[in-house]
DNA sequence: ACCTGAACACCGTTCAAGT
DNA sequence: ACCTGAACACCGTTCAAGT
């Protein structure tokens, strides 16, 4: 409503007191981002008081910058997420099955699960739910452009929803990571890809 | 290695001192499982000294019986699961057709997830991953005498181990409650069983 | 032998004071 | 405007004292 203000300085790149402040803020967001991607990869529980030690903030700068809990896991996973999504497109390209390209995506999916540890849990714990949902929008899409490919080579039957193949690979956070484990992961995505050979009911 | 002592005491079923406090502590542990039962369909993670509380016993009692929240999420769940497990006679009995009773006994584990939010969510949880392989021995029993029954049926082929089909079912617990999530539930399970047509790899 | 419940430790979250 | 970190609230867990 006021037709007033210092506009200026919140829009100013230069080396003003504002822009700054607005540095130092995101180095600090950086920096707690950072730090949570490593503690959570060991333990997705860790206390958010060892993140902002670790950031060198404190913890009231943790909380402005991400509210909720679920907000910093987002944020902290959100670049894994991103350059996931784009190796469907690199793995697509490399082979002449669209059907091989599929099945490697997912057993390369199910190994990033089973290194990041924090990853899947966090992704898996009902309390991320939400985040998960938003998270996996990118995925999806690049999940289509493999389905699509299975679809054009005649592997998968029309009309499924890569929301729903997404869901049917939900095992791959239940698998034990060993080897017993690994072996049982690829059977059932076989297994899954089977069942896409069907239109859906 | 003593020779003497108070056994007698100890294993008199009558009205003795021993006997008695044996009887309200076995009393005490179920007043905390039915506590436990209440207050884990609402939220999972209600603080155990509600539990406590509404069982009407110290904290210590509880952590006495219960060591760990696990061991209290088993025991206040394992009840329910036993229930579950015996539905997979009944049902085949009720049908003529194994894959009929296949598809049911799975939308039916489908609602009894949806519902008790509690269930799904603590089985889910990373937290329990150890109770839930526990609890699950008894289930698998009953997912294998509805996969032999399809198997003699042929719409299963051989070779699919029940704890592969239960993992595939992990979806299950990642549905939403709502009327789409039902329907995104009977569609998986659809799929997952056209995939188990063909055999393993 | 079993139980109670106060006491302790620890983590999440807020907010007054500082820059 | 943003930050620090002490303070507060809350929950898990233990243990001395009671029956």
């Amino acid at each position: 409503m006021s037709t007033l203000g210092h506009h200026r300085e919140m829009s100013d790149e230069g080396p003003g007191t504002y822009g700054t402040q607005r540095k130092a803020a995101a180095r600090n967001r950086q920096a707690i981002i950072d730090a949570a991607h490593e503690l959570f990869a060991e333990n997705p529980l860790v206390p958010l008081s060892e993140v902002a030690r670790l950031a060198g903030v404190g913890a009231g700068t943790l909380y402005r910058h991400f509210p909720t809990r679920d907000d910093l896991t987002l944020a902290a996973y959100q670049h894994d997420i991103e350059r996931l999504t784009a190796t469907a497109d690199e793995v697509l390209e490399r082979h002449t099955s669209a059907k091989a390209a599929f099945v490697e995506w997912f057993e390369t999916l199910a190994g990033y699960i089973r290194i990041k540890h924090g990853l899947g849990d966090a992704m898996h714990s009902a309390a991320v739910q939400d985040v998960v949902e938003a998270s996996w929008e990118p995925t999806a899409a690049g999940v289509k452009k493999l389905v699509d490919a299975c679809r054009a080579e005649g592997t998968i039957a029309a009309g499924h929803d890569p929301r729903d193949i997404i869901m049917l690979m939900s095992f791959l956070w239940r698998v034990a990571p060993t080897d017993e484990g690994v072996a049982q992961g690829r059977r059932l995505i076989a297994t899954v890809f089977n069942g896409l050979e069907a239109p859906p009911s």
